[in-house]
DNA sequence: AAATCATATGTAACGGGTTACATACACTGT
DNA sequence: ACAGTGTATGTAACCCGTTACATATGATTT
């Protein structure tokens, strides 16, 4: 690696003034300037962002950690992260959580450690105690774990209640839902929505509610025992549609037709709903606009660490497609 | 951010003795190691891993660099490297490179800059020459460009043959590929696979051939005009199994039948082959093994540059699913 | 003519771990 | 009694880019 000093050596100037060049700072003759570019070109100089960023406690990197990075939801999500992130000039990593708090914490870690200049993450397992201990910048995106966190989300709440509505305004009868895991508050979110709307039908038991972990192995299970157990049930809301996918095949296996018997629909809205037969009807969030909202937060956060922490909740909307029965 | 020195003063020795207590290296006496250990407790020190690159050279990150991370085979295989990465210690980040050169070589630069000790990558672009630049241990993963650049890949061309024979042995008689971006070299293997098996047929003419890239958009496209120009087409080879998934809803807005009057196979063995109706038969290869692989060579070469460059073949295997016809 | 200022460049300290080298003491062996 | 060895700890240089501060020169102002 060469370094700045060799530079100086060969434009026969100091480093000072290698350095002034480089960060366009500082008084430096047009002259020496074009001397200093030659050099850096000859020697292929390339400045080394670790000595930087010992100096200045910057970094220039901005990571996102996700829970589960198989999901189609997280990779969407980190590509407008991304755009934001390229756009503003830091380098943007991705990291995988699986969900589990150890490796969320040892993550979080070894980012502060590198100097990390801000951190975005999805997790259901951090708790204000934690993030109390970070001294980085953080934006929690889709999911809350402290008022003191600036978060984006979507309405989650209103999204399951049009979830549920629009079962119902189809003629199903009897709706479950395989939630995500207890854990995440949008899990709560959404499950407190569709409680909004059934929770005083007379059909309506707590056996129609099964728990999933937002991943499809999970919810196939719960599901097949769900819908074994209450042939009865004709429409169903997935917590994500992951899981509303794995709702299909297993309807599949079950032979019970998709939309005929029963009615199924997602959220999320990710592309994978597009391309299952039948397509499925799902409540979609703002993929987009939430992933760049949360870039776009965190950036002004480090720029003014100062600045008022705030929730923002980005409205949702209904998709109908081929999941569900035609409304009539 | 407390420092070592802090320590040093808190525990009444000098960083030295901090230093060798942190790393387990050189003599510390049982007291002196415990009253370090209570200091580092108290302050709740951590040591700063930049200040430790810089004098190291070194940083325990990985990176594996991406074209197209909304690409569900890809995410699979980031699952797998990472496992490999945490298990030797290292920390390991996903970036998403777009199919471009330019966020590439961006990525390489950045990423060189903060001393990452290796570096996985997933390229089209890239070329000898770029890789002669880049002084950092590097595996390529899935395509090859150079061959003194150690390589992880399954064997394409062998796969694309057992694609192409399985679909001719089921009775398809007009046989189309879809292929991937002309600039990757497993794009070129595939196709000469395919050129393999029916390259002296009657009936094959170049117009069966038509280019994809990789991603389910384009792919739908080109699909569409194929099947609208060659009605007569009754098997389909995509390049992956994005491009067949398209190829499936393609099918569908045609009213052509899948498997009945077209039979489709995918490339990669992604689980979102296993969730479309019907579900996609398809030339899998050993993700998790190819991540693996890759990020055990790349320790590997960490530990030991000199060590010899490679390339590694994978064995693929058909997976017959329901996208074609029953064999009889 | 002296003071002031914009321009141009260099010197050296700094950030925070790491480690080569120096120092010191206790103990073993002869 | 002295060399040799193992144990324990400290000092300071080092990694490399940044920047406060010092110095110097020519131009402008009063």
């Amino acid at each position: 690696m060469t370094t700045i000093r060799e530079v100086a050596k060969r434009a026969g100037v100091s480093v000072a003034t290698v350095s002034r060049v480089l960060n366009k700072k500082g008084y430096v003759s047009q002259e020496t300037k074009e001397r200093v570019l030659l050099a850096i070109e000859d020697l292929k100089y390339k400045p080394n962002d670790v000595a930087r960023s010992l100096f200045k406690g910057k970094s220039k990197l901005i990571a996102l950690l996700v829970p589960d990075i198989v999901n189609p939801f997280f990779p969407e999500l980190a590509r407008s992260v991304e755009d934001v992130c390229n756009a503003h000039g830091y380098t943007f990593v991705l990291c995988n959580t699986d969900n589990s708090m150890e490796k969320e914490l040892s993550y979080i870690t070894a980012l502060q450690q590198k100097s990390v200049d801000g951190l975005i993450v999805v997790s259901s397992t951090l708790t204000k105690e934690h993030t109390e201990e970070i001294k980085v910048p953080i934006v929690s995106l889709d999911r809350t774990f402290s008022a003191n966190v600036t978060t984006v989300k979507s309405n989650n709440r209103q999204g399951a209640k049009l979830a549920a509505e629009y079962l119902k305004s189809i003629g199903c009868k009897r709706i479950a839902h395989v939630t995500g895991p207890e854990s995440a508050s949008n899990t709560r979110e959404r499950l407190k929505g569709f409680l909004d709307v059934v929770r005083n039908d007379d059909w309506f038991i707590s056996d129609y509610i099964v728990t999933g972990n937002y991943n499809m192995l999970v919810a196939k299970e719960a599901i097949t025992d769900l819908l074994l157990k209450h042939p009865e049930i004709d429409g169903l809301f997935a917590g994500n549609d992951v899981m509303a996918v794995g709702a299909l095949k297993v309807a599949e296996q079950l032979n019970v037709r998709v939309p005929d018997d029963l009615s199924i629909i997602g959220f999320d809205g990710i592309t994978l709903g597009e391309t299952t037969t039948p397509t499925l009807t799902t409540v979609a969030q703002p993929i987009y606009k939430m992933g760049s909202r949360a870039a776009e937060l965190l950036i002004e956060q480090i720029n003014d660490p100062s600045i008022l922490k705030k929730t923002e909740e980005l409205p949702v909307e209904l998709i109908v497609r081929q999941s569900t029965r035609k409304k009539r």
